[in-house]
DNA sequence: GTAATTTGGTTTGATGATAAACTTGTACTG
DNA sequence: CAGTACAAGTTTATCATCAAACCAAATTAC
């Protein structure tokens, strides 16, 4: 090696690994400045149910929510469980199945979210600024598609059914 | 509004929107599927430091990590001390200032990450077989320019300093 | 119809990350 | 020189997540 002193071996700079990093970077640094905008009390994870129900619309189980969100059951029961004692969420019984339950926004959760929507705006239009809507779009298929094989080709045991 | 039986409002599909949304998923499944393949005793967070290491070359110190790898001071701290005592790394004193300290992988640590690296690369490789490498280029400069702006425009309280 | 399996949800213990307070060393400022 | 401010690193308490065990309800098999 030309380096003597390197202990470590320096990876070639292939482009995936590149795109992978910086798709991390990005993760964190998106999740970081919304978890700081979100009103006290309120956890990203609570903000993601909400955004995948703005989505999806609600109703949907707690078993449902964890395939979609890729968090365990547990991490779903213990985040629905805070939202339903901060009144964002409602919890009912499943009228067919005894064993699930429906999850439905509550009007409280409904404004928490808008209001959420209107303080992360600024920042996403301010966003804009530098970027066009045609490069987000740009960039949008191949994103879509990496994640669609991300997600079918993933390890038997990394579905997520704990 | 249309949609009487709604409590949360749907969010129009912006294509910045989708694009975060993209983004948080695939990190979610790369992470997971990388953190599965580590060998037993290694945490993600470890992996991170050699990768960043792999990239930048060592003997940083702890502080410059923890801006690097976004992460807090004491996170920085408590994987570091884990690394130490798996024999990933080596910590000293800094010859000119009192307080740093200089983190250096050692030859055990440097083989762990090649290691690391032939257990990850056929999955890359198979991801290879979907995607070309161009496809991966065509993506960078925008994830890049995205990444650079997100970190240069974060919030004054969002920089890592805890 | 009963037994075995699968699915939905909760609980428990361990772990990693955060924020905030704290200690120590360095750099300004007068 | 103080004396203050700042930076590096550690520690503490809190919290969210995960893995695994667990219970209950539904489905399948025989």
């Amino acid at each position: 090696m030309n380096t003597p002193h390197r202990a470590i071996a320096k990876v070639q700079d292939r482009p995936d690994i590149q795109v992978f990093t910086e798709i991390g970077i990005i993760e964190h640094l998106m999740r970081t400045a919304v978890a700081k905008a979100l009103p006290r009390g309120m956890t990203y994870s609570q903000w993601e149910v909400l955004v995948h129900f703005s989505r999806t619309g609600d109703g949907e189980t707690p078993a449902q929510l964890a395939r979609a969100l890729q968090v365990t059951k547990g991490a779903i029961t213990n985040t629905l469980q805070k939202m339903e004692a901060g009144g964002l969420v409602e919890i009912t019984a499943d009228a067919h199945d005894g064993r699930k339950k429906r999850i439905k926004v509550t009007a409280q959760g409904g404004a928490c979210y808008t209001q959420m929507l209107r303080l992360v705006r600024p920042h996403l239009d301010q966003l804009r600024g530098g970027f066009t809507d045609a490069e987000f779009e740009t960039a949008l298929p191949f994103l879509r598609a990496l994640r669609v094989w991300l997600d079918e080709n993933r390890n038997p045991g990394s579905t997520i059914e704990t």
